[in-house]
DNA sequence: AACACCACCAACCGCAGATCG
DNA sequence: ACGATCTGCGGTTGGTGGTGT
């Protein structure tokens, strides 16, 4: 291995995995004494490691109430939509999947969700269309070969098709912008977000701050689809962007981030902040047969 | 059967923020 | 206020098992 020998090794601690007896003894030392200092415990408990080894088993392997198996589509879903808001904030998304760590959370998406994400033609890290065309090529294609039943062999038709699927994602994602910039609002932290509780994550999510009946109503002039009551699973929880599903593995990505730059152009939307200026949706969603079809 | 390649995931490393004295 | 220590987090590595050639 490459790794330069840390000072774990020079002072003679155990490093690599856990046998069953380490285990065992780190699990009823906490659950007998709790895990105090992580530092004090393995010389407490007896074990030949370092506290951020013994941390590290306790958290993500021995802990009574992890989950493990595979990942529900309700999860993978819970997991896109907080990424979409989050970031890389695998402790913070973490928190809203009961049983699972960080840690799982983190190897699920570099192994599968990212890896979907490319595959569909997103940008993993901003939930948009990937700017570059040949990476989204294959979308595309496969895109436009659903549209009308156009035929393969011509050229001219595929590529306006083409130029279909392009601009209907761009007219999506302008719209999750709208959306996205409801929860991005200043006096909305991210850990706010964060906290959120679970059934109100299914992306997008309508602002907190739109309780009154006013901004209820204004909520509602958006299309149905977006906010489709929520499945709930055996476990009670809910979390699904039913709109966009098509299928085992064909559901679009959610929300992608808002930057600053986006929040006011044409497409930005009114602040939390107590005033009260209407919601402004570009034209195009309200007579644009892409958006009506989903209302 | 043997080898190469790939996917998965447990575990490690280093950093940053929190806490303590 | 400040330095030392502790804890938590995110990025990364590398061992292992599965699959393809």
């Amino acid at each position: 291995m490459g790794r330069s020998p840390c000072h774990d090794e020079i002072n003679g601690l155990k490093k690599g995995p856990w046998t069953p007896e380490e285990d065992q003894i780190l699990v009823e030392y906490i659950q007998t004494h709790g895990h105090g200092s992580w530092r004090a415990l393995p010389k407490l408990a007896g074990l030949n490691r370092c506290g951020k080894s013994c941390r590290l088993r306790w958290t993500n392997y021995l802990r009574p109430d992890i989950k493990r198996g595979k990942f529900s589509q309700e999860e993978e879903q819970t997991i896109l939509n907080l990424h979409s808001i989050l970031g890389n904030k695998w402790s913070a998304i973490a928190t809203h999947l009961p049983g699972r760590t960080d840690n799982e959370i983190k190897n699920f998406w570099n192994t599968h969700l990212k890896k979907k994400l490319i595959q569909m033609g997103f940008d993993p890290m901003t939930h948009r269309p990937s700017t570059d065309f040949f990476a989204a090529l294959p979308q595309l294609i496969a895109l436009a070969n659903l549209i009308d039943g156009r035929p393969w062999d011509d050229h001219t038709a595929r590529l306006l098709a083409q130029a279909e699927a392009t601009e209907a994602a761009a007219k999506l994602q302008c719209f999750q912008h709208l959306l996205q910039s409801a929860s991005a609002m200043p006096n909305i932290s991210t850990a706010d977000l964060a906290n959120m509780s679970l059934p109100s994550i299914p992306s997008p999510t309508p602002p907190q701050c739109l309780t009154n009946d006013h901004d209820h109503d204004q909520m509602n002039q958006l299309p149905s689809i977006f906010f489709e009551p929520s499945v709930s699973n055996e476990t009670g929880q809910c979390s699904t962007m039913t709109g966009f599903s098509q299928g085992e593995d064909s559901s679009l990505p959610p929300l992608a981030d808002v930057s600053a730059a986006n929040q006011g152009d044409a497409c930005s939307i009114s602040s939390c902040n107590g005033d009260e200026t209407p919601y402004i949706w570009p034209e195009f969603f309200l007579d644009d047969q892409f958006m009506t079809g989903f209302a």
